[in-house]
DNA sequence: TTCCATTTTGACAATCATTTTCATTTTCTC
DNA sequence: GAGAAAATGAAAATGATTGTCAAAATGGAA
């Protein structure tokens, strides 16, 4: 396994927070590191391929990563301002949305769902 | 208010899917229309921010609109194959978010929530 | 109606994240 | 160690979206 794609998977599991391709190679840049774009992108579709990190989309279409704690199925409670991120888990949101989608007669259903707020740190400044 | 507008805004309600800013481009010059690409831009963001259309993020970051006919919140099932949508509430999964927020000391608290599948007629073919 | 101000429009250029290309370097395998 | 295969990165290409700016449509006021 590449020492590469090791390099920016820890470089997201030093964050709490949902992270940009670009903020992580400019953090590995500024750390030193002779890393280029291109492997940070090859890295993290190879990372988010394996289910290693989890991917979202931010309002104005930017992908961004996160190393979570679990590789089981859960949701993000995000923060607006920093974008710390919280695993949850919601059991009735699971069934909900299976029955959903058996009602209207759609089958392979899956969903997305994300909860955002301000974190009560970023709340107290 | 402008005609521009509305051309775009009938050619949204035309459809049950969500449809990209390109897909509605290329459309209306299909059938006669000389509205620009920029135009299109500017109605979907006007009428995206007044709320009269609801917008997605696909996976690969491309923003899709949809006229819903309900203007009050709520989610969607969407085909995979088609993206015909169906409107959808949920009751339960609104309380749930908000709670799973207070508990977690967040404010503000807002959430995101879609149901994808194939649908019944993509099923078929 | 006519004229000026305001708004809308659209062609084109500029952004910006992400992907491709392709030649070089590194890593594995024998 | 030699050669094939995989990984890397610099630079160019892509594609959606936004900014610029001058021309065109619109809306009153005179």
């Amino acid at each position: 396994m590449s020492t590469r794609r090791e390099t920016v998977r820890q470089a997201l599991t030093g964050s709490t927070g949902f992270r940009s391709a670009q903020d992580l190679y400019a953090d590995l840049r500024a750390e030193g590191s002779k890393i280029g774009l291109t492997t940070v992108y090859r890295a993290l579709q190879a990372l988010s391929d394996s289910g290693e990190v989890d991917v979202l989309r931010t309002d104005d279409g930017e992908a961004v990563y996160r190393a979570c704690d679990s590789e089981a199925h859960h949701h993000h409670l995000v923060c607006r301002k920093c974008s710390t991120a919280v695993e949850i888990e919601g059991p009735a949101v699971e069934e909900w949305a299976a029955e959903v989608g058996a009602r209207h007669g759609f089958t392979g259903v899956t969903h997305t769902v994300e909860v955002f707020g301000t974190c009560a740190d970023c709340a107290r400044s």
